[in-house]
DNA sequence: CTATGTGAATTTATTCACAGCA
DNA sequence: TGCTGTGAATAAATTCACATAG
């Protein structure tokens, strides 16, 4: 297997199939076709092979590829072998509703700590975590938690990137409507629900 | 201006511009270079200006872009240029931050309609909006409601989608992880936060 | 005969380089 | 001189077509 490129976009498309794969699990499939998977996520079949062949052949010819196999080459691939803790900053509507979220369980993720400036929020329990100042971020590094999640408003959002980068978070996903600065080393994906809102227009018909 | 295909990537960086323009309009800028709004959002200037040829000939040689001007074009080919009123279905935690999400007003869309099927939760008045029982979605025909955001279980999404659209709705915005089958001339844009959070480990270092 | 894996072809998007206008 | 708009060059991603393996 030598050395490729990957492509940004198969590391995108990779956490579907993991999702669909394990769907098909507990189906009680046993082995499946690209061209079943496919169908069910509406990807043509040579994309997933494509994507799938970057990392090596992991399929068997005439059969398909082993289902329970395959999720631990892709959990492998996206370094989701493991548990991984995250910490969330800003306990607001938003913060709660992705503190409460049921869906990163799937990927191995666990939300560990949460944080808020607001002392009326502060002690407060919500899904089994208990709300701490954000002066106590720092706390992070002996924690083993490299993953932050930024649900603050929007002038808070550089300052708790800076504390969460100084606790010893090398990964970030934002909330807030703004670019933020991190180090080279440190990752930041950001989702806008209004950014995405905004394109659907567009691709609406006109009456 | 000839007919072009217009890039789908060009269209994803539309509203970032624009969110980032109405900045610069509330700093009082008047005019403003590619140059400049690229330092502000990390795109190329000429990327900025690629995209913006597609629709035409908007800034002036030597000035740059005429901001307030800019921010109704982009609107308008957005077709963002009119309130457009949205309807929500699935009152939980996520849809109840949805709901009270101030990020929509900046591209002029409003929250009309709440819709679930929790009997506990009918009647509920969140941010001005009454929760109503999810039977009463077909009334939207009457109402000019062309957006429906869906924010319900896995399971229930299918059957959302299919009362949404049969009440006229043709752009969706859908919150469940998982892919929604609609006729070809309704827009589905799918936000998954855990599809998200999942590519991050791949690209944060090892150790 | 079925389904993978992969080079080659094609399509799509980004970057460059510069002509031309104020 | 400063900045836009755009054809040309480059890079990236998708699609195809088929050799190959069970």
């Amino acid at each position: 297997m030598p050395y490729r490129k990957i492509p940004d976009e198969t590391i995108r498309r990779l956490p579907i199939y993991l999702r669909d794969l394990t769907g098909f699990l507990k189906q009680g499939y046993k082995n499946i076709s690209s061209k079943e998977l496919s169908g069910h996520l509406g990807v043509n079949p040579w994309q997933i092979r494509k994507d799938l062949s970057n990392f090596g052949a992991f399929g068997t010819c005439g059969v398909g590829y082993d289902v329970e196999k395959l999720i631990r080459q892709i959990k492998k691939i996206l370094k989701l072998d493991t548990i991984r803790k995250a910490a969330l900053v800003g306990v607001g509507n938003l913060g709660s509703a992705v503190l409460a979220y049921p869906g990163f369980a799937l990927y191995g993720f666990e939300i560990a700590a949460a944080f808020d400036n607001d002392s009326k929020k502060i002690g407060k329990v919500i899904n089994k975590i208990t709300v701490q100042d954000v002066s106590k971020i720092p706390s992070l590094k002996n924690k083993d938690i490299r993953i932050g999640i930024i649900t603050v408003p929007r002038q808070a959002s550089q300052i708790t990137a800076d504390a969460l980068v100084n606790a010893g978070v090398t990964g970030i996903l934002n909330f807030s409507p703004c670019r933020i600065k991190v180090p080279k080393k440190v990752k930041v994906i950001t989702i806008n629900i209004a950014l995405d809102l905004a394109r659907l227009p567009y691709y609406m018909p006109t009456r």
